[in-house]
RNA sequence: GCGGAUGUGGUGAAAUUGGUAUACACGCCAGACUUAGGAUCUGGUGCUUUACGGCGUGGAGGUUCGAGUCCUCUCAUCCGCACCA
């Protein structure tokens, strides 16, 4: 009978739902292995990145249960998010049916690659029940005080019409539909991340050698942690008095306080309340004010381009050490966002301030020895800078904070690029704000027992304004505390929470669902995920908003983990002809069409050979040819095996061919724990199973074949589960899948061994010893072969590498 | 600019502690079988040279008996951040 993908992956498929095969054990008594891909947005069809997103999953949950580890290997939805409402719009459906059909098609999907997921703990992020305990935790973070309200400038996609958090811009542009963002004001809900920021910096420690590197230092600059010193600017008498007596004086931050005698002007943010202050009360030009306006527009990307502008604001203030007077000027280089928006100008030591004083005619001063030009930003020792005049700079850093700190002019203190997290999204398809807005009370948070706040089912979606907002009725209701008339916040969450805490839910026993959002215990038991897969996409984004929620629910005291994810492996982009597979680009490959066509082993087996997993895969359709034949050609060998279980061989009756066969088959079993366990190299042992075939294939010992498909069934079952477990099933009675295969020491003892002979570093002979040879008849025997290249030479070293090589160093006699 | 990675045949890629570079697969070439083949099987396939040999892991040096692997410098490509004071 000749190999049937179609027949048998059906067969198993249907046989493995029936035994409930991929189940963990509930128990929580034996070792155990969380093997988590990131889930997928429902969008209504699988690609190839999820084929091998889950392929690779797939086969670290097999090899694991293999290994006798309790395995949860659970698949759910991230379900919430505005491609449901793009739908909606452009099709007129509901973004409910839209997505949980979507789900039911992708599930079919998903089990035609007989992936071995566990059916029971499966869940969409917009179920209710979801939401609810989400809401739940939403609340004790503000009641924690780690969830605020605030009006701000935020980043707005008027094309996605909501607000994006900072992670979510990309270039200036939104993450999602790549229009350009806008800024504007308006008030939104804030997750305090930046409380974290040392705790998700320095446990980044504990993942080194364990993710990526590449993404633990795009963590690490994202955070972008610095420490300078903090110290205030006073106002000069006049300038107090310029401004009405409003302001004294204002904050700047330094990383170089070794510089502080250098500074020779001040710049403010366009958004500095004293900018404001200026303009809101006519006192600059009016040209001038236009422009500061203009600049106060302009998102930070577009001002980065503009290049250096900025205008003198007429103000002055009290340099802290010197008491010398310095001018203050706007400068659209000075961020907002950052550092109190005010800084400190040193253009003989920074680039960007050397650059505007050059521009405007600003004094420039040396405080720093070193270099002949300036700007000039390395080390060295300091001049002009009185008492400190001498002293290294790296030195003079410490010193200088230490003096404002004992005179009382300021701190050491610490910044951080990161920004808090927003999270309110002006969109129907999330889960819902639990706050109520009551003229009394304020903000109120719902009351748990209320939850889940859960969306009106009848809106209408036109892609204009809020449809929560616009809904009659939904947005009414009463206050928790005080019982009078309120409404109802109709911001939803940013979808970035649910894909935060998914992976506690997953582990939390179904059973349990109802009653508590995490359950400790279990989480405790599978967290941290000890292999988590998927794209390097989400370096930022999704990876620090999960590390971040699982400090946070840990201090909340749902669970005692201090990271979610113990190991990451990031796979590479799926590509054809260089390029990204797209839709738009057409040129995408449609998994349906070619399981159909090959079978889900071949497709498994194709994204796992034709690359390590974190490289880019590139499309080959005669690749994936290859992937076939090889499974057909181990299929049909099923006729060379002559017994039911392991034979016991006899080395020493066996032919070379047949000795050589063995050898390949228990090196492919000795590079597959290597492979599982460490380099996740799965292509070198697919190649090395190809090898033991192609090895069995040139000699026909019944036994050896037996032992060999024994064997190689068992090490390819996580890869290829179908035709392994129907071969296995047809020849072992599926026995040689649960065995526990044991490397066999005699199999590598050769008859004899083959040594190169290096002459000179080059090499020139080989020579076949017994392996019982001493050292001097190897070295006889090697002379003996090279003698053509000994002639008339010295030998003055030589080196005997055991089972190897020898290697004669010569000279000219 | 800063940070991270990657450079090996025609292509995807292999190569424990430094120890026969190019395993495995695709492609290509030749042959067999075949009415036919985009099927299957067999053999070949780094470059160069008539040959002996020489040269080959982006480039240049270095360490070593021996370097794809270690060190120094350099070039190229990709990715991330990007005026963070």
């Amino acid at each position: 009978m000749s190999y049937n993908p179609n027949e048998i992956e059906a067969k198993w498929q249907k046989k493995w739902e029936d035994e409930k095969a991929f189940e963990p054990d509930d128990a929580l008594s034996r070792k155990k292995k969380y093997i988590l891909s990131m889930f997928p947005f429902p969008s209504g069809r699988l690609h190839m990145g999820h084929v091998r997103n889950y392929a690779i999953g797939d086969a670290f949950a097999r090899y694991y249960r293999k290994q006798d580890f309790n395995v949860l290997h659970p698949i759910g939805w991230d379900a919430f998010g505005m491609p449901a409402e793009n739908a909606a719009i452009k099709h007129g459906r509901h973004p409910k049916e839209w997505t949980y059909s979507n789900i039911d098609y992708m599930r079919k999907e998903l089990n035609t690659l007989g992936l071995s997921f566990s059916k029971t703990r499966e869940f969409a992020t917009c179920d209710p029940l979801y939401t609810k305990w989400e809401q739940e935790f939403i609340i004790k973070m503000f009641e924690e005080g780690l969830l605020y309200r605030e009006s701000t400038t935020v980043n707005w996609c008027e094309a996605c019409h909501t607000v994006l958090a900072n992670e979510q811009v990309e270039e200036g542009c939104c993450w999602r539909c790549d229009n350009e963002v806008e800024l504007k004001e308006m008030p939104g809900y804030y997750l305090d991340i930046i409380k974290y920021a040392d705790d998700l910096l320095g446990d980044l420690k504990q993942l080194e050698g364990k993710w990526p590197n590449q993404v633990l230092t795009m963590q690490s600059n994202w955070i972008g942690k610095s420490q300078g010193l903090e110290f205030n600017f006073e106002l000069s008498e006049e300038s107090k008095a310029k401004l009405g007596g409003n302001f004294e004086k204002y904050t700047v931050f330094t990383t170089r306080p070794d510089t502080i005698y250098g500074v020779t002007y001040s710049a403010l943010a366009a958004e500095h309340p004293i900018t404001k202050y200026l303009l809101d009360n006519d006192l600059v030009d009016a040209d001038v004010a236009e422009k500061i306006v203009t600049i106060s527009n302009m998102t930070e990307i577009e001002r980065a381009k503009e290049g250096k502008e900025g205008y003198d604001l007429g103000l002055t203030v009290i340099h802290p050490l010197t008491r010398e007077e310095i001018p203050v000027w706007t400068a659209n280089f000075v961020l907002a966002s950052y550092g109190g928006g005010a800084v400190m100008a040193v253009p003989a030591h920074d680039e960007r301030d050397f650059e505007f004083a050059t521009k405007y005619g600003l004094p420039i001063k040396r405080v720093i020895a070193g270099g002949d030009d300036l700007p000039y930003t390395a080390e060295g020792a300091l001049e002009n800078s009185e008492l400190f005049t001498g002293m290294l700079n790296k030195e003079a850093q410490k010193e200088i904070i230490a003096m404002f700190e004992a005179k009382a002019l300021g701190k050491g203190t610490t910044n951080y690029k990161l920004r808090n997290w927003g999270i309110s999204r002006q969109r129907y398809w999330g889960a819902p704000i639990p706050f109520v807005h009551c003229d009394s009370c304020g903000l109120v948070a719902e009351k748990v027992e209320n939850l889940p706040i859960a969306l009106p089912d009848d809106v209408e979606i036109t892609g204009e304004g809020n449809p929560l907002e616009n809904h009659p009725t939904w947005k009414n209701c009463t206050c928790p505390k005080c019982g009078k008339d309120a409404t109802r916040e109709t911001d939803t969450l940013d979808t970035f929470v649910q894909s935060s805490w998914y992976q506690f839910r997953y582990a939390t026993n179904p059973n349990k669902w109802n009653t508590t959002g995490i359950d400790k215990d279990d989480a405790n038991y599978w967290l941290g995920v000890d292999q988590y897969i998927g794209g390097i996409e989400h370096a930022i984004l999704h990876l620090l908003y999960a590390r971040f929620f699982t400090k946070v629910l840990r201090d909340l005291g749902y669970h005692d983990i201090d990271e979610p994810f113990e190991n990451l492996l990031t796979q590479g982009m799926v590509l054809m002809d260089g390029a990204k597979m797209s839709k738009s680009k057409g040129n995408t490959v449609d998994p349906d069409a070619l399981v159909e066509k090959y079978g889900a082993d071949t497709a498994r087996l194709f994204t796992l050979f034709a690359a390590p997993p974190a490289k880019e895969l590139e499309w080959n359709d005669s690749a994936v040819e290859g992937a076939f034949r090889f499974i057909k050609k181990l299929y049909d060998r099923n006729t060379k095996v002559i017994g039911k279980t392991l034979p016991t061989i006899d080395q020493s009756s066996l032919s070379k061919e047949s000795k050589l066969a063995r050898v390949k088959v228990y090196e492919a079993l000795q590079k597959s724990t290597d492979v599982y366990e460490k380099t996740f190299a799965f292509n070198t042992l697919i190649a090395a199973c190809m090898e033991a075939l192609n090895a069995l294939d040139k000699q026909d010992d019944g036994e050896v074949w037996t032992e060999g498909m024994y064997i190689m069934l068992n090490l390819l079952e996580p890869i290829i589960p179908h035709v392994t477990t129907e071969l296995s099933e047809m020849l072992f009675e599926r026995e040689n899948l649960k065995a526990k295969l044991e490397l066999k020491e005699e199999v590598f003892v050769q008859d004899s061994i083959n040594y190169m002979v290096m002459i000179g570093g080059k090499k020139r002979a080989e020579v076949e010893v017994s392996p019982s040879a001493s050292q001097e008849e190897i070295l006889a025997s090697a002379k003996e072969a090279g003698a053509k290249w000994l002639e008339g030479m010295i030998i003055v070293k030589e080196i005997v590498v055991p089972n190897k090589l020898v290697n004669l160093a010569v000279k000219p006699h």
